[in-house]
DNA sequence: AAACCCAGATTTGTGTGCAATCTAGGACGG
DNA sequence: CCGTCCTAGATTGCACACAAATCTGGGTTT
């Protein structure tokens, strides 16, 4: 679902580079966002924010509330779970997929992401929580392109999104961490196994296992 | 997913309004969609407009190429397929959920939906297939809201819209015809029965026998 | 005759002004 | 003291104007 075409316009520019900021966290979910403050920062008027804020509300990154302006999207516990189950129903299909369309290139890579993420995932001295969450998106991302099913891919796109804007790393105890990190590496064998069975099940479980951090998560903080 | 807000605003009104001309046929698929006549036809100005072309851009039911307008979406033989893949996803499930929810009112509504859809559906002189749409729409739709779920209600909306926009039920041949209506009747049936599971099994069905016509069709039409 | 090229016309992209709406804060009355 | 009303500032919604890009048709060249 990335975007790839050149994207010359100032509205693909503003898109691209605002969902950029969300994702990145450079805005807490929550947070007011004005279209002249935008516009300055992006250094283009407000025409091409307001759409560029409108196609982001469509794929559920920001609310849009009418003539009260936009703000980062937030998510309740009951939305958080609804979003996990349309991951549950789509992101297991598209691995299944993706494993038959992996040649030796994407195993390599697929390897390389999840040994980088046990790297700097693992408790100790070098880890680093934040660079967790691009290592993620990757390999999710390369799965889902192999998979090479559009469809499926875009209908995904929001669900995946939600994590990211809550910093999900950071939630994640070290139990359920290593198991997260555990299943990257049992993915990437059983896509070299070619075994599609294997690989979905695994994801299935990698999810569920992220479903019950984020609604504990979620929960808590709803209680605060 | 149907937008159940005031929608005060201009904009508002003309995304469902243009949703609901091209749901309805009003324009072909493919059919280019210029600014300043969508902005005389709804009666605002091409600012809205703009804005209302790029959600449906983001539900699917419009092309958008930068410099080069909007078109009304075409698929692709391939494009449907996935399409209907993402249905066979996401509806059964929805259908599943929607049966606990369902009180007597409910199972009596769609009992009037499947039955009238017979009627007007039914080979002879009272038949109506552009009557059947709607009727569809609302019958589906209704499992939809009774589900409860609005993350894969969401995801689903878009590849609802696909078959619609084709005004698929002249594509039907009677047999496939038939058994369709036969079973909205049978989703009644399992509702009423209370039982998920049958009423899950028979939504499969249902989207996979939609998937054959439509596919066939499309790929008939391709070669045309 | 076919391909190319170039200007005019049309259409989309963006900036900006103004009206409508919302929000915050204080004055007023209970 | 608390709640309501009202006003001022700020922000969004919309329309319009101009700039940039694309499309069309006719004429020229090979």
């Amino acid at each position: 679902m990335t975007q790839t075409s050149p994207s010359v316009t100032g509205r693909e520019k503003a898109v691209d580079a605002l969902r950029e900021l969300i994702l990145r966290g450079d805005f807490p979910a929550g947070a007011r966002l004005g279209e002249v403050e935008l516009a300055t920062r992006l250094g283009v008027s407000r025409t091409p924010v307001r759409e560029a804020l409108t196609r982001l509300a469509a794929e559920g990154l920001v609310e849009l509330v009418p003539n009260r302006g936009a703000r980062v999207s937030k998510w309740s516990v009951e939305e958080l779970k609804g979003v996990f189950d349309l991951r549950t129903a789509l992101e297991p299909e598209l691995t299944a997929l993706a494993v038959p369309k992996a040649g030796p290139d994407d195993v390599e890579e697929l390897d390389r992401l999840a040994r980088r993420m046990v790297e700097v995932g693992s408790p100790g001295a070098g880890q680093d929580l934040d660079a967790l969450v691009p290592l993620n998106r990757e390999f999710h991302g390369r799965l889902v392109t192999l998979a090479g099913h559009p469809a499926l891919a875009g209908a995904l796109a929001s669900a995946v999104h939600a994590p990211i804007v809550l910093r999900n790393f950071h939630t994640y105890d070290e139990t359920s961490l290593r198991r997260s990190l555990a299943h990257h590496a049992e993915i990437v064998a059983a896509v070299r196994a070619g075994d599609p069975e294997w690989a979905r099940a695994v994801m299935t479980a990698h999810i569920r296992n992220a479903r019950a951090v984020m609604v504990r998560a979620a929960r808590e903080q709803e209680n605060a």
